[in-house]
RNA sequence: GGGCGAUUAGCUCAGUUGGCUAGAGCGUCCGCCUUACAAGCGGAAGGUCGUUGGUUCGAGCCCAACAUCGCCCACCA
């Protein structure tokens, strides 16, 4: 008999979670509980992106489960012994910055705790987070093997943090500086050149006199100690200067003594010619500064306030105190003219917005040039190659304009970066064993603990391989590298190439060979979703209402790789109805064989049957080449269009007849027929397919499970890209 | 300032290496509760594929220029 299930309509909610059981118990999402054909098979291995463990999965997170979760799905099906390592990421300063909200909205402040009692309490909130994420992953219907979930701060993720930091040390890429660092006031850490944004700005530029000059400048509150002017040698107007001659300047607080520097990044195209320079606020002034051999003095401190060094203004926010100095300025006759319409780009904090003020910081580097250098290699020689051509010239042109990077960040969620740094001569060392008591550079015994963390994509960079257990886990040895690393086209930089960089330089192999990037999912009207502006489609909630299939179907018809994709919850809504179609066509095929019983295909169907052996050898190789998008379109129309609209509505006249055999022959076909199709159809929608798969009969088919069944056609998936 | 991408039906988008009357979802119009499915079935309207020129037997697809929009990168005082 046909089910009792088998009601109409066909209800998603009410299946979901038990198939979610049965595959979990099965034991089949962990590789090594495969049946033979997978364990002869070859490995498949995609390292799941960690989703932050700060706040709950968006449709991002949805749409990159649906990606992996197909490519996964498909080489199970295919026997391949097919792996998907699920995992969570502490996500360092952008967590911190969420649980600093968190305390702002009590009334508390992260200045205010020690960095222990911040690391504890975040700890509690990520650990929360992590349980309710997982169980979201699971309602994705991720086929991940949760024996292999890994953490970013689970020990042993650390100690190979920890190595590559050493290794790093002992081959001479690591170095600590004095350098000019983006400094954000708000969050009181320094952030990379990747975490920090341009806004465009129109603002008062000033020209002010400076002794026999008149210099131009948008910020007025950083030139109290500003004692260096600089032209460029070549200028005409001022070959009567000599390179570090001394003049006498009235200046806001006073007279000072001002020195004369001919260096070439003066520009005379730009205003007067000569600017100021103040180097420990600026990164250019400060290589001037350095090439000249100039002292330097800090104006603005760490929390974004004016130092004794400005007088009257000592203790202002530079808002506050900007249109005051400009009223002294006036004052004291220095002030020559206004420009109130400079437009210049203002870098701000990624995450506050907040005005970067550069400072100069002792804080940890990596020599990027030969890491990249490596990883450009790779990349053009095919080792690691990219789906969406785009990001490879984007992924090269990066590498070759490559900057060192800054590891170090002042916040107390992350791993502690483990050197110790001399507290004389500032000497820093890598300890990993907390051993080093004596500076090795000048023997001074004043040192301490480097107070850092680490950048969380310092970390992060390393994910596939610790992933694994490198070095010498058996995983390892099986999976790396891994086939396609899938990821928003949004981190290429930050953790995409990272990945490359640092995966080759401890391991010698790319950690993966292609590399998938998706693009935002934005609202229906290209629309950047946010809070703010209600626009949010939260997977959770519209997976409960249409279906996780049916979501899952939405996120992949028509999203082309690289390209961001509109989402509209109306086309949730066709893929529901198109689920209930595929469980009415089961429903009518499975009633059909119930009546009819099974008999021999005849020979003109057997040609039916072929033709559907053809396209399923085509729905393999998109998948192959990572059309996802045609694939999952195809099968729609086939199922819809081909098989119910036409072979099933042109097969009830043989299947109403009083002749036995022709219509169990035609029953027949079109169970062979379903199964093909949700075989195919159940990396795209798996609870579905999995659903109809538990109402045939078990002697109608290979197995169980359709997870696990076999893939109908003979096509490898292999990926190769045109 | 540099780089990348987009422009196809009212809306949101596909169109795989150039090849039969250019497709999907939603929307619109007409007719149907036909015994798998009204979350359905049958049918219809709707596109000079941004503009101009070129290559080709043939161009939505390749090339050039232009226009409009978007994204990324970038220490200009």
């Amino acid at each position: 008999m046909v089910s009792e299930k088998f009601t109409k309509p066909y209800n998603p909610t009410e299946n979901e979670q038990g198939i979610y059981k049965m595959w979990e118990d099965s034991g089949f999402f962990n590789p090594d509980n495969l049946k033979e054909k997978n364990k002869d098979g070859d490995p498949y291995c995609i390292i799941m992106p960690p989703p932050n463990a700060n706040g709950s999965l968006h449709a991002g997170h949805a749409l990159f489960v649906t990606l992996q979760d197909i490519l996964t799905r498909t080489a199970r099906m295919q026997g391949f012994k097919a792996l998907w390592t699920p995992g969570a990421d502490h996500a360092g300063f952008e967590t911190q910055v969420v649980y600093e909200k968190i305390l702002s909205k009590q009334g508390r402040s992260r200045f205010k705790m020690t960095d222990e009692e911040l690391f504890k309490e975040i700890w509690d909130f990520t650990q929360e987070n992590k349980k309710y994420m997982e169980a979201q992953l699971k309602s994705l219907g991720a086929s991940c093997d949760w024996s292999r979930e890994k953490f970013t701060l689970d020990p042993d993720v650390v100690e190979q943090v920890y190595q590559t930091f050493k290794k790093l040390e002992e081959d001479g890429l690591l170095y600590r500086g004095l350098r000019s660092v983006n400094w954000c006031p708000k969050h009181r850490t320094s952030l990379s050149n990747l975490e920090i944004e341009y806004e465009e700005r129109t603002e008062p530029f000033y020209y002010i006199k400076y002794g026999p000059f008149v210099i131009g400048t948008a910020r007025p509150e950083t030139k109290f100690g500003d004692k260096y002017v600089v032209v460029h040698p070549d200028d005409e107007r001022y070959k009567n200067y000599e390179h570090d001659q001394k003049f006498e300047v009235d200046w806001i607080n006073g007279k000072i003594t001002a020195t004369l520097i001919k260096d070439e990044a003066g520009d005379p195209e730009l205003g007067t010619g000569v600017m100021t320079i103040t180097p420990w606020h600026s990164g250019v002034d400060f290589e001037i500064a350095q090439r000249h051999n100039l002292t330097y003095e800090q104006i603005i401190d760490e929390t974004g306030r004016l130092l004794p060094v400005a007088g009257e203004f000592a203790g202002m926010k530079i808002k506050e105190a900007r249109p005051k100095i400009v009223e002294k300025l006036k004052e004291l006759g220095l002030l020559v003219k206004i420009d109130e319409n400079y437009k210049h780009s203002v870098p701000v904090c990624y995450k506050c917005k907040t005005e970067i003020e550069p400072q100069l910081k002792s804080q940890w580097f990596i020599k990027m040039k030969p890491l990249a250098e490596k990883t450009k290699e790779v990349i053009e020689k095919g080792k690691v190659k990219f789906v969406t051509e785009k990001h490879k010239r984007v992924a090269l042109h990066w590498l070759e304009n490559i900057k060192d990077w800054n590891i170090s960040r002042q916040i107390a969620w992350g791993i502690k970066i483990p050197a110790k740094i001399c507290k004389d001569c500032g000497h820093g060392m890598v300890d990993l064993e907390d051993e080093i008591k004596v500076c090795k550079k000048c023997g001074s015994k004043n040192i301490e603990k480097d107070k850092d963390t680490f950048d969380t994509w310092f970390s992060s960079g390393q994910w596939p391989f610790v992933v694994l257990g490198y070095p010498d886990s058996e995983d390892f040895k099986n999976y790396y590298p891994t086939d396609v690393m899938e990821t928003g086209h949004d981190i290429l930089f930050f953790w995409v190439l990272r990945m490359v960089m640092l995966g080759l330089y401890r391991t010698d192999y790319v950690p993966f060979k292609y590399v998938y990037l998706h693009g935002l999912v934005r609202d229906k009207h290209g629309r950047k979703m946010s809070k703010s502006k209600g626009n949010v489609i939260n997977p959770i909630d519209v997976s409960k209402e249409f279906g996780t299939d049916a979501l899952r179907m939405a996120l992949v018809v028509g999203n082309t790789p690289g390209n961001d994709l509109n989402l509209d919850v109306a086309k949730i809504g066709a893929y529901r109805k198109f689920a209930n179609k595929v469980w009415n066509i089961a429903r009518f095929v499975l009633i059909q064989i119930e009546q009819h019983g099974q008999g021999e295909i005849n020979e003109n169907d057997q040609k039916t049957l072929v033709k559907l052996t053809e396209f399923a050898d085509e729905i393999t190789e998109d998948i192959s080449k990572f059309n996802l998008h045609l694939a999952s379109e195809k099968l729609y129309h086939y199922i819809w269009h081909t098989f119910a609209d036409k072979i099933l509505e042109e097969s009830k006249p043989d299947l109403q007849s009083d002749n036995k055999e022709l219509a169990s022959s035609k029953a027949t076909l079109l169970l062979e027929m379903l199964k093909i199709q949700l075989k195919l159809l159940h990396p795209f929608m798996p609870f579905l397919t999995e659903s109809i798969w538990q109402e045939i009969p078990d002697d109608m088919k290979d197995e169980k499970l359709i997870m696990i069944s076999r893939w109908p056609s003979n096509i490898k998936l292999k990926h190769e890209l045109a």
